[in-house]
DNA sequence: AATGCTTACGATCAACGTAACCATG
DNA sequence: CATGGTTACGTTGATCGTAAGCATT
């Protein structure tokens, strides 16, 4: 019998069935918070409550190795493939000028105070799309053509620009050598330069985690 | 050029996604907000700021209306496509137990406190199965089998049973008539009455949503 | 005037980090 | 004893509700 109300869906809390997915990919729990830019511990409790939600286990806890129960392995293909079809969609979906500058952001920043908006209603031919958290893995994968980051200058075959004047570390612009110099990297940066202090980058800190294999 | 490196997703944050999707169907803040639990200016705000990420309108705000301009329009099949596939997953994520009981939570309760282990512990026939929030259209609609709210007690067609013993408003767990004898419900409501005090229901008060179109 | 979207503000709760712990190889 | 997962606990921040405002019919 079906139900001439609207068919909506049952979905279980999606942060956590992204920690998930994360971890069954990777079959650990550390590598997973890498990619997630979050702690292992943060992944293992969103895991946990995932399946204290489902009632179901997914994963075997071995000694430092994680195995997916039958559960998890019929779990994990289709959910990779519905936030793989999610991520392929916002991929396509079109920016509103001709070209698209994928903003990464490091950290919990604020974004309200760059006032993106500014900076769109100034370039219109430049679709700004932001990814945060983001790191140097997502520059360096080629998901964000430019990162904004606090403390990391200098980075070999990459372009480095101090974004604040303030002392102590400083907040970068950090993009990769061979486009760090393309029309809407420069525009980027430029804007951003000539930003009035109050509202420059506070980046707050937020987490660090240790470098994984490189 | 494809990437040896784990081919990783860019997603836009999940709920704001989960706040689009619903009022892109529903054509309506309000309706969507019904659906899921919140008020309209929550599900505004999710929008908006989505947009704000993508930096793409996704919506034409007319007057009480509405409409999708052409990204949104595009957008929302393939994620509403993205949503079902894991709904569809995580419904056929098979139950420990032979039978699944789907239990919905109205507001936000905190399930720790209801210590649900120790029920599945000594049901181990039954697969329990955990929705919040939930409220009266779940059960409606089938997609939770039994429902524990605060102050909803009395409704024609429905059983409904005082959990609690304290004065006032009361915790009530309500089942369609039809199935409020079936035994993973009866062990359930037994389980449920049979708690020592201190664990009981202490559903917080979360948002009171006016009743939509009866 | 009633309705539905918006915004500002404050409150609340979920998500996270830290640190200590445990188990194993 | 180094490593990776777990747990407890306190903190932060994302999310939300309230209430006031606005525009349109």
């Amino acid at each position: 019998m079906t139900n001439w109300t609207a068919m909506t869906y049952i979905l279980p809390p999606l942060n956590a069935l992204r920690a998930f997915e994360a971890a069954a990919r990777h079959l650990s729990f550390k590598l997973a918070a890498h990619e997630l830019h979050v702690t292992p511990a943060a992944v293992g409790q969103q895991v946990k409550a995932l399946e204290a939600r489902l009632g179901v286990r997914l994963f075997e806890r071995l000694h430092k190795q994680l195995v997916l129960t039958a559960a998890g392995q019929a779990y994990l293909p289709e959910i990779s493939d519905g936030f793989r079809r999610i991520a392929d969609a916002t991929a396509q979906l079109k920016p509103v000028g001709a070209v698209l500058l994928q903003l990464g952001v490091h950290g919990s920043f604020d974004l309200r105070r760059l006032e993106l908006e500014a900076f769109r209603a100034s370039h219109a031919e430049i679709g700004l799309r932001v990814l945060q958290p983001a790191g140097l893995h997502e520059l360096i994968e080629g998901k964000v053509d430019v990162l904004i980051a606090r403390g990391l200058g200098n980075h070999p075959g990459y372009r480095c620009d101090r974004v604040t004047e303030g002392s102590g570390l400083g907040d970068w612009l950090i993009a990769p050598a061979g486009t760090a110099d393309c029309p809407e990297i420069s525009s980027f940066r430029d804007w951003l330069r000539a930003l009035p202090v109050e509202n420059s980058l506070a980046l707050h800190r937020r987490r660090v985690v240790g470098i994984v294999r490189s």
